[in-house]
Order: C-alpha cells, then structure tokens, then sequence
DNA sequence: GCCCAGGCGTCCC
DNA sequence: GGGACGCATGGG
C-alpha cells in the first residue's frame, strides 16, 4: 500500500471513465481496478489521498508515469480557461481529467478495433484480444475470487495470430487491420520504439501507413500512447461540440477543424480535445 | 427491421 | 481534397 495526495487536477473517475482507457473496472465510489503495464493495479482516491495496492518503488517505476504526473495540468487548465467560456465551463466539470500514458502498441491495436465501436463494446473486444493472445497476470491479492486477468499482447505474442482467428473473436473487418499492424511493428516498418522520440507530424505518417489507421486513430494513439499533446483527435462527439462552439453558425469539414485546433490550443490542443470529449459525452452535446 | 457506434478504404469526381 | 458507400457486429 503506498499513498500520495492529490490536487484537484486528479480525479479517478474522470481519469478512467473520460474514454481513454478500456481495461479498468469500478470495483465502489472512487475506487477502480486497472490492468496496464502487465500489472493489476487497484486504486482509490479519498478526496487528496490516492491510494495504490503497491509499493513506492511499483509507483515510481510504473503508475507515477501511466498518470502523467509529472505534467502540470494546472497551468494548463489555467491557459485553456482564459480563452473562452466552453474551455472554461468544461474545465471546471472536467478538472480532474488527466491523459494516461498508456502502451503504445495496446493503443494502436485499441484504437483499430475502436472504429465503429461505441465504447462499452471496444472494452468487450479488447478483454478477448488480451484473453486470448496475453498472459495471464500472477497476483496475490485476495478478494479475486478465482477471477483471472490478462495483460494486452505484445507484438511479438500477437504475430501468429491469423485472420480467420481473429474473426472468431468477433473484430469483424477490424481483422485484417491488426493482421497489418502487427506485421508493421514486428518487421519495424512502423518502429515502436522510437516513436516517442520522432516528431509528431513523422510518427503519424508511420502510424498511417497501417492499414486501416487514418488520422483519427493515429491521433488517438500518439495522444494516449506516445505523450503528444499537439494532436487533435476529431471523431463524432469531438466534431459534435466543435459544431456547437467554435462553428454555430457555419458546417465545417474536419481539416479546417484541425487548422483551427492546432492554433487556437497552442501545444496542448489534445489535453484540450479531452476536457471538450468529456463535457461533451457527460452533457451530451448535440444528442 | 432500422439506426447508430471514438472510422477507414475504395471509388469517383 | 472531398463526398458517397460498404464494411462486421451488437445494442437500443
């Protein structure tokens, strides 16, 4: 057990239920079950203290990173409010919204399987992939009842995986997709390893010589796996209260949403594209 | 049965 | 570059 305080720039529910991560559970109020990293994680947050089922050394090697904590969200959101009243109002229903450093790869996979998807379901198929191509995790805890976790695969332990397979697992026309992406990423064609390092406009240009990834699941997955937040992934909710904000009175297509994005949120255009997706699906803009 | 879901590839202009 | 359409599958 190892705990730390928070500020008000951190808040468990809005982290995991904010659309970002697919492999956490709500086990009571405030308290969630995350499978990440290969690890089980179980995390409860009680106003300023966070709580974590692990020790300091697991929380400085692997969840302090997967939470972003080093990153100010403060002085971001402080930005982000003095812009305008949508910022504004969304921050302050949003505020303990944070972006996960989640796998890259798992990413990648996640958000191929996420198109067509709603949410829920992209959970189901992700929980199969990880069932059927990952490891089972080893853990001491008790209260899991026989319940057994699986981490996401590898690359390496999906490269076997056939397309007829796959679509036993229900991925549908996703199927040949991740066939492609796990080809890509075991020959190194589309180089994992580095992407962190390479530049935002590189790295996507790699992630989209995948088969079906397009600029909106690359974005997704330099956002979510590769820590860039000068991306602006628009899907259907996003678009929705672009409409409704910045465009009222005039149909826009989505790369002059991205021109504008990309100036008007001046680097953090990705952290700001959460708090808005959040606001958005929470109030339920435009439905 | 119909429509929609964190889109994308293909065809066509 | 941009619009129309099909795509597997499941839920409402």
């Amino acid at each position: 057990m190892f705990t730390i305080k928070v500020g008000d720039d951190f808040l468990i529910n809005q982290i995991l239920e904010c659309g970002q991560c697919f492999r956490y559970k709500k086990l009571d109020e405030m308290s969630y079950r995350v499978i990440a990293k290969g690890l089980v994680l179980h995390v409860k947050q009680d106003g300023q203290e966070l709580q974590f089922d692990c020790d300091e050394e697991v929380y400085d090697d692997v969840w302090r990173d997967y939470f972003d904590m080093e990153r100010d969200y403060v002085s971001v959101m402080d930005g982000l409010r003095k812009k305008d009243h949508y910022l504004k109002e969304a921050i302050m229903l949003c505020h303990g919204v944070r972006i996960l450093q989640q796998d890259v790869f798992e990413m990648l996979i996640t958000f191929i399987l996420s198109q067509n998807k709603s949410i829920p379901q992209i959970s189901v198929l992700v929980d199969r992939l990880a069932e059927n191509y990952g490891e089972k995790i080893e853990t001491d805890l008790n209260g899991l009842g026989g319940l057994e976790l699986y981490s996401f695969p590898s690359s390496e332990q999906m490269q076997h995986a056939t397309e007829e397979e796959l679509r036993a697992l229900k991925v549908g026309f996703r199927a040949p997709y991740i066939i492609d992406a796990v080809e890509k990423v075991v020959n190194g064609s589309v180089n994992l390893k580095r992407i962190h390092h390479m530049d935002t406009v590189d790295a996507r240009e790699m992630l989209m010589s995948i088969k079906g990834v397009g600029r909106k699941v690359a974005d997704c997955v330099l956002l979510f796996g590769c820590g860039k937040m000068d991306v602006f992934p628009i899907d259907v909710w996003v678009r929705r209260i672009m409409q409704a904000t910045y465009f009222k009175d005039k149909q826009v297509s989505n790369s002059e949403m991205l021109d504008f994005a990309e100036s008007y949120f001046e680097g953090v255009s990705g952290i700001a594209q959460q708090y808005l997706f959040y606001y958005a699906r929470t109030e339920g803009i435009g439905k």
